[in-house]
DNA sequence: CGCGCAGGTTAACGATCGCTAACCTGGGGG
DNA sequence: CCCCCAGGTTAGCGATCGTTAACCTGCGCG
């Protein structure tokens, strides 16, 4: 136990969870074995259970992780903001933001949530709710009238609309960006 | 052979289809066996052999008819419409009418698509390329200097925010199908 | 009437996978 | 100086899966 400090960076840990985004967005949850993901690693195989208890454990500290650090973000840039318009700005541009950063993890997050330990998918569930509700919370500001759950319906609405990048090839980064942003606001803010 | 028209409703082949839309887009195609479909069909286990070659033969005849049906009658609304304007609008209903009507196949097409067999892929993503390209093509007769590129990104995006439906649970089919029409027309009509 | 075949059955094989066991090794602290 | 353990290795087990093989059966047609 040294004393650097508490969790201080085990690039081995960070090298796996990192690789096996991109393996996972690649090939799916399922499609990728302990041995492939040790490769990739430049180590091989059984190694993996040195750092994490099974595979299952790999996919849900990723998503746990990237759950937690969406809704953190998100609640401060609510908090931060003058007004709903300026709140809901603020969510579309983070959520933008880390869209086009950690395309892998969005892919994984969609597509291979149902793969979690039953503890872990009930973690990310919850936290994926409360976000969900930072931003209903916004839209029922800004739209007289709205109840909650086509409130919620309409972030999801958005949350695919800004997702939907990963799968898109060619676009340079900046203007995918700007066009995520155009289109989710336009989606999201009522009609002036 | 009987005098029955071409492809008469041979139900259990179609049965199969049905079930395994409904298993694959709730545990995912590799977390269904063979077995768990053949039991919900109420025959069992390698039966399926006897009105599919494969596993994935079911998947590619799945998805391979869904992205042919999506881009027949994309291309008719577009026929029929008077202008770019009434094209999209014609292009956005039917989308969202699919999608809320087959929600399962929905969720399977863009979370399984990588599990088919190569050719099969090639042929699905090839008719995705098209179906997009029909969008694309009356995105930019409404946008000034809009280029491909950037209208292929505004298709994909729409194609997002239409097929998160599957995933929310609790709007009513009615007002879901409105607001995702209204939230797709705003995100991809230029500001008035 | 008989017979063929569509459409089932069960048994079993080979591959793959997640994971455990048993063993090795080198470098830093008592 | 020695020893301990973090972090690797390879071998192998047990389960599961897709698929094939071999066999059965009842219905429709000649």
């Amino acid at each position: 136990m040294a004393t650097t400090r508490a969790e201080e960076t085990p690039t081995r840990r960070e090298q796996i969870l990192a690789t096996a985004a991109d393996l996972f967005a690649a090939r799916g949850f399922h499609g990728v074995s302990v041995a492939d993901l040790g490769a990739a690693c430049g180590i091989s195989g059984p190694a993996l259970y040195k750092h994490f208890a099974s595979k299952d454990a790999v996919l849900a500290e990723m998503l746990v992780t990237i759950s937690e650090r969406l809704l953190d973000v998100g609640r401060t840039r609510v908090a931060r903001a003058d007004d709903a318009d300026a709140a809901l700005r603020g969510l579309v541009d983070w959520h933008v933001e880390f869209a086009l950063h950690h395309r892998a993890l969005i892919i994984v997050q969609d597509r291979d949530w149902e793969s979690l330990p039953a503890d872990a998918r009930e973690r990310v569930r919850s936290l994926q709710r409360e976000y969900v509700d930072l931003w209903a919370a916004q839209l029922r500001l800004l739209h007289d009238g709205l109840d909650l759950t086509a409130a919620r319906a309409m972030a999801h609405a958005a949350f695919g609309l800004i997702n939907s990048t990963p799968r898109t090839g060619s676009l340079p980064d900046p203007s995918l960006h700007d066009l995520l942003i155009e289109m989710a606001l336009r989606a999201l803010l009522p009609p002036a």
